[in-house]
DNA sequence: AGGGCTTAGTTATACGTAACACTTCGGTGA
DNA sequence: TCACCGAAGTGTTACGTATAACTAAGCCCT
């Protein structure tokens, strides 16, 4: 059979250089201290200049055993948070010499348990954020070493979390201490640990102050469905003066809502999010909302899973989070 | 040397099942019609079934010299627009046994240069999505199939295109028939084919109209940079009565700026963005803007892709869009 | 009876790389 | 003088897969 592809291999870059593919591989490999004298090894590396060489990686892969790359499994790309993560796994994994693949786990595109099949990259490790649990088995099933994050911590394996639960608590206590007592909050519609903390911790928070009221409703996560939610909350029911969002997204949606139902913000009604995308101060009032820093979460996931390939335990401290307070909360009427 | 990894391979797949790693390779293959026994392929499935058996990619990637793997080089992640194309892209090669791999070109990141150093996958093509000149040419270097997504067609190589200038033309329309003539263009800041295009085709629409005043800013596309470019255009200079922005993100800006500058959008000023991300939907009121059908977009990338990796020539139609009438537009006073 | 065809496999090989084991050679200390 | 050593390489092999080339049996037809 011939050769498959035109491009010059180490053999090619040897015979241009007079040496033997052993001697290219040391060279280019950096292992060559003490092993070629440096006069071969500028040859070597001048050859593989003029040929235009790149190291077929299948091959390297395959002798090796490992390919220095891991996925990132993310639910979606529809804000720029993951993003922010994508980049600081990057990063890390960069200053390490590992890349990484993002894998937006789609709804609809193949099947949705097998990531493996349509990033078609052989695989060091996995890191998958937010992933609802039965996807999460999927991965495990193949036995890779696997990082979550954003889940649940009781799971096995190596989890990294922000501190939702604490920014639940900014905000409980932030809305409190404006004389709140009447909450709606509107979660998201999904089957999510992350989602549940939120909704848990809302509800222990307000349960320690008496006289407090909590109704709760749930959207999909998009501008569009959180309006339709909302609004359907807002008028149903008793009065609430505040309501308390997933999400940015959840927010926005909130605004739209009490737009329609002649409800100003804030001043009928305080809204608060969290993520705090480039959204949030785009709308008006700015929303007050829970800053993740995604890039963190990132790199904090890429450093865990550098950890379990070294065979480390790594340690797991939650990401502090923080409230920053903008234009959609004020003091109760 | 001892086995590196753990995991099984086609050989103990053989040995489980009595027979040779050839017949199991034909099986799992779907390539033993008449080759092999319908009881021999069950026994052989079985045995892959019970070991667990998923076969090493790198050692198939070598062995084949593809991957069916292909990279999408997208500048950013920080909207939902490339969330889009990635979601086509991924659709139409998962419908032809292919993988797509996301990389997201940073900045700051390792060279920017090289986005295969990072996706070490190895790869049968690429799609580069409004990518600027340089990092094409280091893209062609390495002589992989290469498809362009919004970028100067008159560039070697396939390239597939949103019909920008149309967008534009219907904008300009739209705000000439509600009878403005003093325009504001707030562009990107950034080099790229696709901003160039927008500017050259509002410029071009305007100057068929006597009467007409254009002014032109820059901004960095981000709601804060635009609100702050916006402002400077607004205050400094004649006034304008129609801005047109090169995205929804600096639209967003503008509205903030005008709310600053006590100007109402859109009795004092008409607005125009350009993407229909959901912030569009977002922002009071919402905003007119060029719908653009990412989704579509990467479909049809990829299928140029395809279409190349088969040897055959792309056929290069531009992809229609279309104007969203919504509330940041109206009769000039 | 025997050549040819079909069925059901097996054997052997190559993909390109990295690394172990080996060789060659000039110097060097005892 | 000679065994030994380090420097500077080379020869060879293995990673796991897919497939071309081969084999061996069974059957049919003339």
């Amino acid at each position: 059979m011939p050769r498959a592809s035109t491009r010059p291999t180490s053999r090619d870059v040897a015979r241009e250089a007079g040496v033997s593919q052993a001697a290219v591989s040391l060279v280019l490999g950096e292992k060559w201290r003490g092993r070629v004298s440096e006069a071969t090894a500028a040859r070597v590396r001048e050859a593989a200049r003029t040929l235009g060489y790149r190291p077929n990686l299948a091959a390297r892969n395959l002798r090796l055993g490992r390919t220095r790359t891991v996925l990132l499994v993310v639910p979606a790309l529809t804000t720029e948070f993951f993003a922010g993560v994508y980049t600081g796994a990057a990063r890390v994994a960069s200053r390490h010499g590992f890349g990484v693949v993002l894998y937006p786990s789609p709804e609809g595109i193949g099947p949705a348990r097998d990531p493996f099949a349509s990033a078609q990259a052989a695989l060091d490790g996995v890191i998958a954020s937010s992933m609802a649990a039965e996807a999460l088995t999927a991965i495990r099933g193949d036995q890779l070493p696997l990082v979550m994050l954003d889940s649940d911590p009781s799971a096995p394996g190596a989890t990294v979390n922000l501190d939702i639960a604490d920014g639940v608590r900014q905000v409980a206590e932030h809305l409190l201490g404006l004389g709140h007592r009447h909450f709606l909050h509107l979660g998201a519609d999904v089957p999510s640990w992350t989602f549940e903390v939120r909704a848990r911790e809302l509800e222990t928070r307000l349960r320690l102050v008496p006289g407090t009221s909590l109704r709760t409703a749930r959207s999909p996560i998009s501008i569009k469905g959180a309006e339709a939610a909302a609004e359907a909350a807002l008028t149903a029911g008793e009065r609430v003066t505040a309501v308390v969002c997933d999400d940015d997204q959840l927010a926005a949606g909130v605004y739209k809502a009490a737009r329609r139902l002649g409800l100003r913000v804030p001043s009928d009604l305080s809204v608060t999010g969290m993520d705090d995308l480039a959204l949030a101060t785009a709308i008006d009032p700015e929303l007050t909302t829970v800053r993740l820093d995604a890039e963190l979460f990132g790199e904090r996931g890429m450093q865990a899973l550098l950890a379990v390939l070294d065979g480390e335990e790594p340690s797991g401290t939650d990401i502090p989070v923080h409230l920053e307070v903008r234009g959609s909360t004020t003091r109760v009427p």
